[in-house]
DNA sequence: ATGCCAATGCTACATTGA
């Protein structure tokens, strides 16, 4: 089985993209991010009739994430625990049932912190000391749990084209990079560094500065996995292709392969 | 040091993003 993630940068514009890309590569879960849309507003429609079931959490003009899946849903739940006075819609965690058992997964829009001197960085950190509350205790279930999104976290050096120019961004601040560890260590495998170690491997380029044209990329958006997903992983990839299209999002979809039977 | 570009809401230009 297939699960992406994928930041669109707004679902509406980014519709045909969509639809055309679950064509061309079949995943069976996907966790969108930014899909900059009100939930009476989502293009549900036209999501399942190309056979996906959809769960969507929005809000008005930013923000906002869902999940498709070829399975039915047991059970939905938005927003991340911990500060009910957080009304950004960065978070909706699914339960699907496949003939191998439940699959745990979140769709994960983490704040961007910047500019790092505000208090957008604190409110990142924060979100990051949430989130990882969340990841243990559901570590304790024991289940194939997977944390995909655009975590606006460059973890390392080699993630980034040119690092010099991200040490004092909040995607790459050595207090960001700690708690994306910390996360981790809780006993989370970031798929893609688990299947490769190279580097030049991104997930946005920025739509300034020729930022694709130059391949300046930063390696942004993970897949975090419960050693019950982990001990499944089998391929990962990240579809770069797709940022080579006509009016693209500034991120592409990433993706882990789980040898777990679709059905 | 700043703008570069794209999207939203709105219909001029501010805000957000990374």
């Amino acid at each position: 089985m297939r699960i992406a993630t994928w930041n669109v940068n707004s679902i509406k514009q980014r519709l045909d993209h969509l639809v055309t890309w679950l064509r061309e590569t079949q995943p069976d879960i996907v966790c969108l991010q930014e899909t900059k849309c009100q939930d009476e507003a989502f293009p549900r429609l036209e999501i399942e009739a190309a056979g996906y079931n959809v769960a969507f959490h929005g809000q008005k003009t930013f923000n906002g994430v869902a999940v498709l899946s070829r399975y039915p849903f047991d059970q939905v739940t938005m927003g991340l625990p911990g500060d009910d006075t957080d009304d950004h819609a960065r978070f909706l965690e699914a339960v699907v049932s496949t003939s191998e058992g439940v699959i745990r997964v979140a769709s994960i829009y983490l704040p961007n912190g910047n500019p790092a001197g505000t208090e957008k960085y604190p409110y990142k950190l924060r979100w990051m000391e949430r989130l990882a509350s969340y990841a243990a205790e559901r570590l304790t279930l024991e289940e194939p749990l997977v944390l995909a999104g655009d975590y606006n976290v460059i973890p390392d050096a080699r993630d980034a084209a040119n690092p010099e120019a991200w040490v004092d961004d909040a995607l790459f601040l050595p207090d960001t990079r700690e708690r994306f560890r910390a996360l981790i260590d809780l006993g989370l495998t970031e798929a893609v560094r688990a299947t490769t170690d190279e580097a030049g491997l991104y997930s946005f380029w920025d739509y300034q500065a020729g930022a694709w044209q130059k391949n300046k990329g930063i390696r942004i958006d993970h897949l975090l996995l419960s050693p019950q997903a982990a001990d499944r992983l089998t391929a990962t990839g990240i579809d770069k292709h797709m940022r080579g299209r006509e009016k693209p999002s500034d991120h592409v979809p990433v993706w882990a392969e789980l040898a777990i039977a679709a059905r």
